[in-house]
RNA sequence: GCCCGCGUAGCUCAGUCGGAAGAGCACUUCCUUGGUAAGGAAGUGGUCACCGGUUCAAUUCCGGUCGUGGGCUCCA
């Protein structure tokens, strides 16, 4: 499709659903006429309105509302826009009791402003707006909420209404039904399906345990990230997981990231658990005088950070309190920035090919809180910008969002159902440096101030395999299958052979399970289709005679008359290519 | 942290408008040796999240706590 035309549907579809998001308002208006509106735009895929009433929705309710809504659709009312006075807006919303309005309308710069009627049902709106609610298609109410009023939250908790629209049945079907995929993918229901983790009330919230199928799949990115950082030319440090509370004084993150940290006393001295892994890789870099020759330093460190996250966040994998973020350390000069930062972003772009992702980048720049000065910022923000415009890589500017020491580039993924979701990012910092008195010698035989570069590809290992368990929904490429083959017997006749298999795939390094119990072939190979393993090997009489395997893969397809050896390279080539 | 909902067996869920707690799957045992998504039978298993209140009696009603789900806010 053209994309200036595909870009009119979408522009078509807002209209749509922010004139269903007024519908909605009006029939909540009809129903409930105690009711204030706040505010109800349309967003990604559908529309809210939030409302304030004190008693609150239930479910029952958004039945309600969406047959009155349907109503309204029927009697076609023209939707008439008007402009207005502010005085006279202001007038008109102040009878009506709307103080929502009141002070969104203060908020306008402009002397006019636009209203949007229908029925009995005025509402601010900067619009456009479909002529008539008959214009309407297919929409439905989804969820309640709560939202603060303006994202605030000193503010008024408000009811927020959640619903989705579409031109046509057909496009609100699909959706409906992507929403149902997303359902089953879910990597909290998967994990328990797969036995990958589990969170138990017990442990705490937020703190993952990782059962024999998950703990594997996390063995394997770990294993697959070492390989990757050495190809690279970093090197591998360890911290530990409590530092003086005197260390996070110093690095700024007493004072700007206290409320995300925890912390204990030992013998008396404060300590502070590390909710980041920088300091100890800035100790190693101040062990010994460094040389302009031996930057950049890469150091690497699996690192498991814990952070206060606030209770109502946690979910599943993607947000927890304790988590191991594949961290690097850079220290280099400034002369070296713009290769190292592409070097990072050909890392990830090389990474992200093999999980099959795509990605966008974003830059994000100073926020209110901040160490440093505003010229390394102002420079920093450069650098990272040169390097994406120099290499053609289009980017979104997210203002005010950098961490508090420097800024970052992140990169969202995209996921197989095209849900995006941040992982890596690289983050630049000229303050640490200097908060450390980090330095090395020039070849001018000066003492120069090194540049730091905070950088992860994956993330946190955690949020990642959660991203992939439903990137890829339970069904893992063969190189990264918690378990490779299930090898079944047809009856005990068959025993000895399979065990024999079973050997060879075991002493090869494949991760293979073996399925001798007293059941039916059926059984088994259904137990092995919903545990999503690749290889189903079966050996009954007929193999065992010919001393080869039917291999049943996991889309229903078999290789029959498979000889062993075939078999074992095959799963090598898998590995190797990571497939 | 805030708003709303939810918490019954390992899992998925019924149920009790207050009066001795149920199913399917899983697990154990027995029968069955069966060729591509559930063979049969019997059995084990629950302080109905936790703490308190009301009541002759609470899994059920009320309050609190914890956890969890959808959001807000925040972030890897």
């Amino acid at each position: 499709m053209d994309e200036s035309l595909k870009k009119d549907v979408n522009i078509d579809l807002d209209v749509l659903r922010h004139s269903t998001s007024h519908l909605m308002a009006q029939a909540v208006k009809e129903l409930f006429p105690e009711v204030k509106v706040a505010i109800g735009p349309a967003i990604e895929n559908g529309f809210y309105y939030d409302f304030d009433y004190p008693p609150g929705f239930t479910d029952n309710d958004l039945v309600k509302i969406e047959e009155r809504m349907k109503e309204i659709v029927k009697k076609d009312i023209p939707i008439e826009r008007k402009v207005l006075k502010k005085n006279e807006a202001l007038d008109m919303f102040r009878n009506a009791g709307e103080t929502y309005k009141l002070e969104l309308i203060e908020a306008i710069d402009e002397d006019e402003v636009s209203i949007y009627k229908q029925g009995d049902f005025t509402d601010l709106c900067r619009g456009p707006h479909l002529s008539s609610t008959g214009k309407v298609g297919a929409f439905k109410l989804l969820n309640l909420a709560g939202a603060y009023w303006r994202g605030d939250e000193k503010n008024k908790m408000l009811t927020r209404i959640y619903g989705t629209a579409f031109q046509d049945e057909k496009s609100l079907d699909a959706y409906l039904q992507f929403l149902e995929e997303v359902k089953r993918r879910d990597h909290r229901r998967l994990g328990k399906e797969l036995e990958l983790f589990s969170i138990y009330d017990e442990v705490g919230a937020g703190l993952v345990v990782y059962h024999p199928k998950g703990a594997m799949l996390r063995y394997l990115l770990e294993d697959f990230e070492r390989k990757e950082h050495l190809k690279r030319g970093y090197q591998f440090v360890v911290g530990p997981h409590i530092l003086k509370l005197e260390m996070w004084k110093k690095s700024g993150h007493f004072d700007n990231y206290r409320d995300n940290m925890y912390f204990t006393k030992i013998d008396d001295i404060d300590y502070g658990i590390k909710p980041m892994n920088c300091l100890s890789h800035i100790m190693v870099y101040k062990s010994v005088i460094r040389s302009y020759r031996e930057l950049p330093l890469r150091y690497f460190e699996l690192g498991t950070v814990a952070r206060h996250e606030k209770s109502g966040v946690l979910h599943g994998l993607m947000r927890v309190r304790e988590f191991t973020q594949d961290d690097a350390h850079i220290f280099l000069r400034q002369d070296q920035l713009h290769e190292e930062i592409l070097n990072i972003i050909n890392f990830v772009r090389d990474t992200m090919k093999i999980f099959d992702f795509e990605y966008e980048m974003e830059i994000s720049t100073r926020p209110d809180k901040f160490i440093g000065t505003i010229e390394d910022w102002d420079k920093a923000e450069g650098i990272l910008k040169e390097v994406l415009i120099d290499e053609g890589i289009p980017f979104d500017v997210n203002e005010g969002d950098g961490a508090f020491y420097g800024p970052k580039i992140d990169i969202k993924l995209k996921d197989a159902i095209g849900r995006k979701w941040q992982c890596a990012t690289i983050q630049c910092d000229f303050a640490l440096p200097e908060r450390f008195d980090l330095h090395y010698v020039d070849s001018d035989g000066k003492r120069k101030r090194p540049v730091m570069l905070h950088r992860v590809i994956l993330g946190a290992l955690e949020r990642f395999m959660g991203v992939l368990i439903e990137h890829y929904g339970g069904k893992f490429p063969v190189w990264l299958s918690p378990v490779q083959v299930i090898i079944m017997n047809i009856t005990d006749e068959q025993d000895a052979y399979v065990k024999s298999i079973y050997q060879s795939l075991v002493d090869k390094g494949i991760r293979t399970e073996l399925d001798t119990r007293n059941e039916k072939l059926s059984m088994k190979i259904r137990e092995g289709v919903v545990k999503k393993v690749p290889y189903m090997v079966i050996a009954g009489k007929k193999e065992m005679n010919s001393n080869t395997l039917t291999v049943r893969m996991r889309d229903g397809n078999e290789l029959k008359d498979v000889r062993l050896d075939d078999f074992i390279e095959r799963i090598q080539v898998d590995n190797i290519s990571r497939r």
